[in-house]
DNA sequence: GTTAGTGCAAAATCTTTGCATATTT
DNA sequence: AAATATGCAAAGATTTTGCACTAAC
């Protein structure tokens, strides 16, 4: 029983179960974000018999609190899941092979702060996605 | 029969039709991306009887032939869809009323070209978008 | 023992597609 | 007349939900 993740689970909020402390590993290994699917696959391959509906239920619940992140990559129509690690973090993504670079420098901060002033928003979040082609998209012009 | 319109279909390579007049009306009038479903109600609002699944095909021609932007807000699960404007346009999108609104400046640019080098990566594009809370909405707290 | 999580099947939502008909060039 | 757009109904894909059952506290 890992009971760092469990302790993760109770700092949140959320109840112990198999099926949370599997898909919290899956999420903590992962470097990028994954889909529900993907996160099934992985379930699956480990052995688990999980349900595709308890993995959205559980996903939903990490989101609610806050322990996990949802998003979605352009021209994509699925929700994608990551580890909320508290960090200021961003994607670049090639259009070619949809390789995804986590990029952890933001050039947000003052910029945000402008806009807060001149619009009267109490910002407190943004998201920002690079979109471009890797080295190797460039060449073969995928 | 409104000619500048049409000559907009012909300019990206798009056969006339009154149903894509009417939605290029309906995008060019937008201030905001609209979902597709929006879109449906206004045109049915201007009388025309055109089916929901004629509004899909005539968006997925326009983006195909970049007269159009499709893209996604954080937690909303459909497709916003605006006129491409051919200008750098960010959004703020208040959390609570999801009020939307359109910010014309940009710090990126810098940014990018820098990461374009470190990377290796040849970047045409990103996504920013920013979340927080209007002026009513942060003291009603919504 | 009570509360909350899970599997399964069914539904909900958004989007796409096949086919017959209508519109555009 | 030939090619493309459209309406309708049906199917796809992703995500959610009701209910009976199981696991966790």
């Amino acid at each position: 029983m890992d009971n760092v993740k469990k302790q993760m689970l109770k700092n949140h909020g959320l109840k112990y179960s198999k099926n949370r402390i599997l898909i919290l590993e899956i999420l903590s290994k992962a470097e990028i974000p994954l889909s529900a699917e993907q996160i099934y696959d992985l379930c699956r391959q480990k052995g688990s018999s999980i349900n595709l509906s308890t993995v959205y239920r559980i996903l939903k619940a990490f989101v609610d609190a806050k322990l996990s992140l949802r998003s979605v990559i352009d021209m994509e129509d699925k929700s994608l899941y990551e580890l909320n690690r508290h960090e200021h973090k961003h994607y670049l993504v090639c259009l070619g092979c949809h390789e995804t670079v986590p990029i952890s420098s933001c050039p947000l901060d003052k910029y945000q702060k402008e806009l807060e002033k001149d619009l009267n928003y109490d910002i407190t979040s943004h998201r920002l996605e690079m979109y471009g082609y890797c080295e190797e998209c460039q060449e073969t012009k995928n």
